[in-house]
RNA sequence: GCCGGCGUAGCUCAGCGGUAGAGCAGGCGAUUCGUAAUCGCCUGGUCAAGGGUUCGAUUCCCUUCGCCGGCUCCA
C-alpha cells in the first residue's frame, strides 16, 4: 500500500455532487473501497446509489451494521452471512431464543445509535492463520468453516468498524455515518447454507435506501403491493375460494373466475389448434406399475399421494400426464410421416407439496397443467423447440406479460443419481434446448440442478405483485421416457427407430398463470377477460325499462353486460361498479333515454360524455377482440 | 417438512380471566336520486378444533388443523 494514491483523492476532483453521493469506486472493472487504492493511470468510476452495484454495496454495509447491532445486543449471537440482496439486504445469525419482532425495533435503534457513532469502516488483509485467530477468538464457528473452504495462497480481507470485525470481501461504505435511511422488516428461519440437513438460523431482512423519502416510497410500494394481492383480489372479486374444511391446496372456481378460466382455455385450445396441435383428453389414476415403467414411483415418489385398491389392484392419482400420452402413442404403429404430433391436454394432476410451501393459487397441491407432448424425430426436435419457445412468447405477450426470464435446467452435476438415464442422452437434450435458445438469440441462466428427472428443460419465470418469480412455461426434452416405454416409429429406411418426446406448458398452470394474471392486472382484468364487461345503470326507476333494453342489446351483441335496478343512487352503483373493476359503467336516465343513447364511464378513467347506443356496442366489442386479432 | 407470527360474524378488525362488539356485506322499510358509499330497523358468533389450569377460559398452558412471512423443494 504506502504511497498508492487513494481513490478518495481523486473523488476530491470531482464534482460536488459525485462527492456527496460517491459510494464506492470501480477501478479497471473491479469494485474498490473509497479508501482502496488506484494504480496509476487506471480507470477510475464512482458509483453511486442509482449504480446497482453502489446500492448492493451501502445494502451490505446495512447488513454489517446490523450484524453489529444484534452482537451489542447478543453478545452470544453466532454470525452467519450477511449479503445485500435485491431491494435489500439479510443478515443469519445462530441465538438461543428467535428474534421476536419487538426485538427488531431494538436492534433498528442500535443499528442507529451505529450510524450516529460514524465508525470508520476500515480493509484488513490479514493470512489465513490470522483469519482463523481473529473468528476463533471472537468465537465465531460458521466464519472459521467459511475460512477453511476459502482458496489457499490468497489473502484473506476482513471489515472492521468499531469493536465489530466480520469476515468479508467487501467492499463497504467508507464509515457507519453513511448509512441514511433502513428499516428491519422481518425475520424468518434459514437454513446454514440453504441446506435443510444443516441447522436452522434466525434471519432478519431488512432494506435501505440514499434517502428517508425513497425508503418510505419502498415502503408504500410494499402496501400497493398487497393489495394486487391475488388471494384477496380472489375474495373481493369472486373468482375462487380454498376451504380448510376440503384440504389445503384445492382450489374452487366461482362463477368469475371460472369464467375468466374458460375464456383463457378457449383462447388457448383455439391458439394450439392452429399450431399444428391434437387435443387429447386422459384418466385421473392410472395402476401403480404404469408409474413404475415411467420411473415416476422411484424418482418422483415424494410428490405422490399414496396408492388406492381397486379390486385389489393399486392405483395411483397423476402428478403428471406424459405417461397417458405415451400409452395413446403406442396404439399404432407410428410412420415417420405422422410426426410430429403435438397432443395438448388441460390436464389436472395432483402433487403432494410439503405444507409450509402452499400459497394461493401459486402453490397448490391439484392444479391443471396446460400440457401437451410432441412426440418426433431427431431432426425435427430443434425446429419443434422453437415453435413452443415461439408459442410460449406468444402466449404470455396476449396476456400483456412483457418481461420474463429464461432458465435452461440442467442436472446437478454433482447429484446424477437424482436422474434416469445416461450422460450422452442428457448431452443430447441439453444441447438440443441450448442451441434453439441460441437460435432464437434468447439470453437465459443456466440453473444446474433444476432439470426434472427425466431431462433438462428451459423454465420460464413470471412474477407475482410482490416481485417473487414463479416458474410458469416449461419445455422438457426427454430421450428417456420413449426409452423406457419403447417408443417408435418406423423410419424412411423400413427400420423401427426411437422418437424424442418433448414435454411442454406454455401458461404452465391454470391456477398459477391465474394466480399471476389477477396480480399482473391488479384484477382490473382486460375487457375480453372480464366477468362483467359492461354496467347499465338508471338513474331513477323510470329509466328501468330503457335500461333493460339497452342490457338486452348489448347481451345480443355478444357483450356480457348486466342492468343495475337496485334501489340506489348513481354514485353507489358507479363506485359499486368501479370496486368490482367492470370496465364499462353505461349511466343512462331521462337524456340518454330521449336520445337512444347512454353516458359512458370507463374503469378509472371517468365519464367520457354520452353517445349513441350503436356506437358504444361496436366501441366495447372492438375492445373486447381476443388478443390474436388485436 | 423446518423457524417465527396469526386464527373473534360472510369480509376487515376491536376486546381479553367474570360466557362478545364496530364498520362493511346480507334482509326489511323509507327515499326516485346524474358519475366512488342516502337514511332507519333487523339478522348474524359452540371467539379454528381438542385437552389442561381455574370457582369460572374467547382470554393462560399444551396438542392438532389452517393461514401469513421466510428457508428448503416445484407448474
Amino acid at each position: 500500500m504506502g504511497d498508492c494514491q487513494t481513490v478518495l483523492e481523486l473523488l476530491k476532483h470531482t464534482d460536488h455532487e459525485t462527492q456527496k453521493r460517491a459510494l464506492v469506486a470501480k477501478v479497471d472493472g473491479k469494485l474498490v473501497d473509497l479508501k482502496g487504492c488506484v494504480p496509476e493511470g487506471a480507470p477510475v468510476q464512482f458509483l453511486t446509489f442509482d449504480d446497482p452495484e453502489g446500492r448492493a454495496v451501502y445494502r451490505h454495509t446495512a447488513a454489517h451494521v446490523l450484524a453489529q447491532a444484534v452482537k451489542r445486543i447478543y453478545p452470544e449471537a453466532k454470525l452467519g452471512i450477511g449479503p445485500a440482496i435485491e431491494d435489500g439486504f439479510y443478515y443469519d445469525f445462530k441465538v438461543d431464543k428467535p428474534f421476536s419482532p419487538e426485538d427488531l425495533a431494538a436492534i433498528e435503534e442500535e443499528m442507529k445509535r451505529i450510524v450516529k457513532e460514524d465508525l470508520p469502516i476500515e480493509r484488513m488483509e490479514v493470512s489465513r492463520e490470522e483469519a482463523r485467530r481473529i473468528f476463533s477468538q471472537r468465537g465465531e464457528p460458521f466464519k472459521l468453516e467459511l475460512i477453511s473452504e476459502l482458496p489457499e495462497g490468497e489473502p484473506i480481507s476482513c471489515y472492521k468498524q468499531g469493536e465489530y470485525v466480520d469476515l468479508c470481501v467487501g467492499p463497504h461504505l467508507p464509515s457507519t455515518s453513511r448509512l441514511k435511511a433502513f428499516k428491519l422488516l422481518s425475520v424468518a428461519g434459514a437454513y446454514w447454507r440453504g441446506d435443510e440437513k444443516n441447522e436452522m438460523l434466525q434471519r432478519i431482512y431488512g432494506t435501505a435506501f440514499e434517502t428517508q423519502t425513497q425508503l418510505d416510497g419502498y415502503l408504500f410500494k410494499l402496501e400497493e403491493a398487497k393489495r394486487r394481492d391475488h388471494r384477496r383480489l380472489g375474495r373481493e372479486l369472486d373468482l375462487f375460494s380454498m376451504h380448510e374444511e376440503g384440504g389445503p391446496g384445492l382450489v374452487y372456481w366461482h362463477p368469475n373466475g371460472g369464467l375468466i378460466r374458460q375464456l383463457i382455455e378457449d383462447f388457448w385450445r383455439a391458439e394450439h389448434r392452429k399450431r399444428g396441435y391434437d387435443i387429447v383428453f386422459s384418466p385421473h389414476i392410472a395402476k401403480l406399475d404404469l408409474w413404475k415403467t415411467s420411473g415416476h414411483w422411484d424418482w418422483y415418489k415424494e410428490n405422490m399421494y399414496s396408492p388406492m385398491k381397486i379390486d385389489e389392484v393399486d392405483y395411483l392419482l397423476k402428478p403428471m400426464n406424459c405417461p397417458f400420452h405415451i400409452l395413446m402413442y403406442k396404439t399404432q404403429t407410428r410412420s415417420y410421416r405422422d410426426l410430429p404430433m403435438r397432443w395438448a391436454e388441460l390436464g389436472t394432476v395432483y402433487r403432494y407439496e410439503r405444507s409450509g410451501v402452499l400459497h394461493g393459487l401459486l402453490r397448490v397441491r391439484g392444479f391443471t397443467q396446460d400440457d401437451a407432448h410432441l412426440f418426433c424425430r431427431p431432426d425435427q426436435l430443434k425446429a419443434e423447440i422453437e415453435g413452443v419457445l415461439d408459442l410460449a412468447d406468444y402466449m404470455l405477450k396476449s396476456f400483456g406479460f412483457k418481461e420474463y426470464t429464461l432458465m435452461l435446467s440442467v442436472r446437478d452435476p454433482m447429484n446424477k443419481k437424482k436422474y434416469i438415464g445416461n450422460d450422452q442422452v442428457w448431452e443430447m437434450a441439453e444441447n438440443a434446448l441450448k442451441e434453439a435458445l441460441q437460435a432464437k438469440g434468447l439470453p437465459y441462466v443456466v440453473g444446474e440442478g433444476e432439470a426434472k428427472f427425466y431431462g433438462p428443460a428451459i423454465d420460464i419465470t413470471i412474477k407475482d405483485a410482490l416481485g417473487r418469480g414463479w416458474q410458469g412455461p416449461t419445455i422438457q426434452v426427454d430421450f428417456n421416457l420413449p426409452e423406457r416405454f419403447d417408443l417408435t416409429y418406423m423410419g424412411e429406411d423400413g427400420h423401427l427407430h426411437r422418437p424424442v418426446m418433448i414435454h411442454r406448458t406454455v401458461l404452465g398452470s391454470m391456477e398459477r398463470f391465474l394466480g399471476c394474471l389477477i396480480e399482473h392486472y391488479a384484477g382490473a382484468f382486460p375487457v375480453w377477460l372480464s366477468p362483467v364487461q359492461a354496467v347499465v345503470i338508471p338513474v331513477a326507476d323510470r329509466h328501468y325499462d330503457y335500461a333493460e333494453e339497452l342490457g338486452e342489446r348489448l347481451k345480443c351483441a355478444g357483450i356480457r353486460a348486466q342492468v343495475d335496478t337496485r334501489n340506489e343512487k348513481v354514485s353507489f352503483k358507479i363506485r359499486d361498479a368501479e370496486v368490482k373493476k367492470i370496465p364499462y359503467m353505461l349511466v343512462v336516465g331521462d337524456r340518454e333515454m330521449n336520445s337512444g343513447s347512454a353516458a359512458v364511464r370507463k374503469r378509472a378513467v371517468g365519464d367520457t360524455g354520452s353517445k349513441p347506443t350503436d356506437e358504444i356496442i361496436g366501441e366495447i366489442k372492438r375492445e373486447a377482440a381476443l388478443p390474436s386479432s388485436h
